[in-house]
DNA sequence: GGGAGACCTAGTAA
DNA sequence: ATTACTAGGTCTC
C-alpha cells in the first residue's frame, strides 16, 4: 500500500496557513502570444444565440486577461508535477501552452494559469474566479495531489529497471482527475484520429460553454453542460468537421439525458465503482469502447489501475512486458490481455506508469531521449536487452 | 464469438 | 500528381 498521507498532509498545511510569506519572486511572464487563436465556424454560435439567448456567451465585456502578477507555489516540486509531460500529452485537449513552460484552462468554472517556475516548483494564478478559495480546491483536485507521484515512481523503479531509466529524464509525468463529463466527451472525439484534429473538434464543443476570458490569444470557456450539448445536431457537427463520431456526441448526450438519475450523477457514481464495472457501463455509451472507456476511467474516474491500450502501448508490451506475443497483430481481444500485464507488472497505479511509457514512445519526447531507448522500436529484430 | 470492412479527414509516404 | 496508408477505435455484419 500507498503511504501518501505526509504528502496529503502537507498540502493540507499549504491549503490552510495563509501565506504571508512574502510572495514568490515569482517569474512573471505576461503570456504575449505568438500562437493565433484557433478559430471556430461563428456561425454555430450565432445560431444558437438567437435560440437560446441563457447563458451562452453572455461573455461579460472581454475579459482579456494576462497571467501577470503573481505565482502562488504549489510546494510539490517537480518530481510531482513537471507541466510539459502531463498538459501536452494527451490526457486533455482543453489546455493551452500560453507561454514557456506555461499552461492555461479551465477547472469548473475557474480560469486559471499555471506555470513551472525557475525553482521548479509550479506556481498557479486564477484569472477568473469567484471564490478563490473553492478554485484552490478545485485547482488541488483536478491535480489529483492527494497521490504522491514520486512515492508510486518508487516502486514502478524497483521493479522496473527501463521504467526506472525513463522515470530519470521524464520527471513529473502525472495523471489528472478530470471532469467525467469532459473527459469523456473529449475522448469520444479521439477515436482513430490526431490531436491537431482532436484539439479542433474539442475547442470546437467547448465554445459552447460559457466564456471566462482569453489568454495569451486563446478564448477559454466553461465547458457546456450536458443540456447545452443537447442542443447541437448531427450536421452541425459533421459540418465541423466531426466525421462520423457526429453521431457518437449525439447519441451519448442522448444516453446520458436519459439516464434517471440524471447523466452527471451518473457518470460521477462511476468513481465508486470497480474498473470492470466502470468500463462496462461507458462502453454502454455509443462512441465508447475499450480504449476510450479506459482513458475516461484512468483520466476522470480514479480507476487508477485502468490501461488504455492502442498501437503504441501495444507496442510497449509486447516488447517489455509480454515478447511472446510479439509480431502478432493487436486485436481488440488482446486488449485485456495487456491491461493485465500492466496491472500484474506495476500494480494499483499501473495507468500511471503506463502513462510514462506511452509519453516515452512520443516523437517529441524520443527527441530528447537517449538513443538506446529507441532502438528496439524500429522491429524485434534487435532486441537487445538485459540478458 | 471474433474477424474483416467501413467510417471522417488531414497529413505524409510511395 | 494520384494512390495508399496512418493516426490514442468503434460499430456492424
Amino acid at each position: 500500500m500507498l503511504q501518501s498521507n505526509q504528502f496529503v498532509a502537507s498540502l493540507t498545511k499549504l491549503r490552510i496557513m495563509k501565506r504571508k510569506t512574502s510572495s514568490q519572486p515569482a517569474s512573471s511572464t505576461p503570456p504575449s502570444s505568438p500562437h493565433q487563436s484557433p478559430h471556430f465556424p461563428v456561425k454555430l454560435n450565432s445560431i444558437f444565440d438567437s435560440k437560446k439567448p441563457k447563458n451562452i456567451l453572455k461573455n461579460s465585456p472581454a475579459i482579456t486577461t494576462k497571467a501577470s502578477g503573481e505565482w502562488v507555489p504549489l510546494s510539490i516540486g517537480k518530481s510531482e508535477l513537471y507541466l510539459p509531460l502531463t498538459f501536452p500529452t494527451g490526457q486533455t485537449f482543453r489546455w493551452k501552452e500560453t507561454g514557456p513552460l506555461q499552461y492555461t484552462g479551465v477547472i469548473g468554472p475557474h480560469l486559471v494559469s499555471l506555470k513551472q517556475l525557475e525553482n521548479g516548483d509550479v506556481g498557479y494564478h486564477f484569472h477568473h474566479t469567484e471564490c478563490e478559495e473553492s478554485a484552490r480546491l478545485a485547482l488541488f483536485d483536478f491535480l489529483n495531489l492527494g497521490i504522491s507521484l514520486s512515492e508510486i515512481w518508487e516502486e514502478f523503479k524497483v521493479s522496473d529497471l527501463r521504467f526506472c531509466e525513463l522515470a530519470s529524464y521524464l520527471e513529473g509525468a502525472r495523471v489528472l482527475r478530470q471532469d467525467p463529463l469532459e473527459c469523456l466527451i473529449q475522448f469520444l472525439c479521439s477515436s482513430n484520429n490526431n490531436i491537431g484534429r482532436i484539439t479542433k473538434m474539442v475547442n470546437f464543443l467547448s465554445s459552447l460553454g460559457k466564456y471566462l476570458g482569453n489568454v495569451g490569444g486563446y478564448d477559454f470557456h466553461e465547458f457546456p453542460e450536458i443540456n447545452r450539448l443537447a442542443m447541437v445536431s448531427e450536421t452541425e457537427l459533421r459540418e465541423a468537421g466531426f466525421g462520423y463520431r457526429a453521431k457518437y456526441i449525439i447519441g451519448t448526450v442522448e444516453a446520458l439525458q436519459s439516464k434517471p438519475s440524471g447523466g452527471l450523477q451518473w457518470l460521477a457514481a462511476l468513481r465508486k465503482l470497480n474498473l470492470e464495472e466502470a468500463v462496462d457501463a461507458l462502453a454502454s455509451l455509443p462512441g465508447v469502447g475499450p480504449k476510450v472507456a479506459a482513458c475516461i476511467a484512468l483520466f476522470s474516474l480514479d480507476q487508477h489501475h485502468a490501461i488504455p491500450v492502442d498501437t503504441h502501448v501495444w507496442q510497449i508490451a509486447t516488447q517489455y512486458l509480454i515478447p511472446e506475443l510479439s509480431g502478432t497483430r493487436f486485436t481488440p481481444k488482446l486488449c485485456s490481455r495487456v491491461a493485465d500485464a500492466f496491472v500484474c507488472k506495476y500494480g494499483k497505479y499501473a495507468g500511471w506508469a503506463q502513462t510514462l511509457l506511452f509519453i516515452a514512445e512520443l516523437p517529441s519526447q524520443k527527441a530528447i531521449l537517449p538513443s538506446r531507448f529507441c532502438d528496439a522500436e524500429k522491429g524485434n529484430v534487435a532486441t537487445a536487452r538485459q540478458e
